[in-house]
DNA sequence: CCTTTAATTAAACAGTGTTTAATAATATTT
DNA sequence: AAATATTATTAAACACTGTTTAATTAAAGG
């Protein structure tokens, strides 16, 4: 067959993207493979070749809707504090929650690793710029601090989280002395913050 | 052929070991095959199998090694300074030395997600124990902190500082304001120590 | 109606992890 | 020493993977 145009190329994409992320959900990243996506939506891979430049492609755009979702969650959650604590505090445990709610998505997140040299395009950061956004929203009213150092904690303080996040996903803390992930996130941000407010 | 017996199975074990090594060294760690090692050994994929349970197992025994050699890593670097905060500054650069010189190994190190369910195995949860107990150590000096204190913000801190370097050698934070790994860990560990000490 | 265009596929290629039965070199027993 | 049992090792198969290719076929343009 051929020029069926019974969808677009764009139709085609969302539908590929929709079809990846439901195999994501149901057999974890790894199960994730273009045989697969292109069966769910009634096409061939060469289809998907026409979409997608190549799986990797596919995994960053995949990304790129994972990244607006969490966007969207974490606006959602963040709650409506004055205080940056309290902000920060309902970022984090929202974070977390996301991680834990959809893990093979946000795994796929960090999966993705830019082979040498070829860095991430704009679009995909201006996408990551917004999710740190919100962390410097939070720390602003700290007046007594130059925009660059919001900046600058506002990433010092997201990887932070971010950390905590992935060794307890992956099993990586495991070990004696065990509190949750949240009371690791409180700990974190009252530290934290208690120094930088100094 | 048959029981050769050039090597005993654990020397067979070794001898695998160091070639994957050697592979994800020079190929990353998507270059990593199980038919690519059983060559470079002088050996079938067969043989492998008699060695390893599969290639999760060969990578978990891998991680193994990595975590040694990064124990070592971080002992060599800690330096003697009696105060935390030099010893854990001297820490956290050298684990993001380590990760940025030992690219390909220290992704491995998170790449493995054990599978739903099958935990982490007792002799691999020792090992990374061991390296926590580092950050531990260096935190002792703070003697007004019970010892649960302690081990709860070792964990606290590594993670955090291991979310740093994640970011950073992941490329996402490719963004404004942009600080090294280092100074953003030194703004890390700063704070945390004062608000931790306060 | 015929020709051009391009969407779509089937098939191939080279690789992957893993399992299987066959092979061949060593131990053990006779 | 010869025959037998054992087992290390391999070759081949299976079912996948990502990606590229040529062939097909439906629609658009003249």
């Amino acid at each position: 067959m051929a020029r069926r145009s019974d969808h677009s190329r764009e139709e085609i994409r969302q539908m590929a993207l929709g079809a990846a992320e439901t195999i994501l959900e149901e057999e974890g990243y790894k199960g994730l493979s273009t045989r697969k996506v292109a069966k769910a939506i009634g096409y061939t891979v060469g289809t998907l070749y026409l979409v997608f430049e190549d799986q990797e492609d596919m995994v960053l755009q995949i990304n790129g809707r994972t990244l607006d979702a969490l966007y969207e969650w974490l606006r959602a959650r963040r709650g409506n504090a004055t205080a940056s604590r309290e902000m920060l505090l309902a970022l984090a445990e929202a974070y977390i929650a996301y991680a834990e709610t959809e893990t093979p998505r946000w795994n796929l997140l960090f999966e993705y690793i830019a082979a040498e040299g070829n860095e991430l395009p704009e679009w995909y950061l201006a996408k990551l710029g917004r999710v740190f956004g919100l962390v410097e929203a939070a720390l602003k009213p700290l007046a007594d601090h130059s925009l660059l150092e919001i900046q600058q904690a506002a990433r010092v303080l997201w990887a932070s989280v971010h950390g905590i996040c992935t060794l307890k996903i992956r099993h990586r803390m495991d070990l004696a002395g065990g509190q949750s992930t949240d009371a690791m996130a409180r700990m974190l941000i009252d530290n934290f913050l208690k120094g930088f407010q100094a």
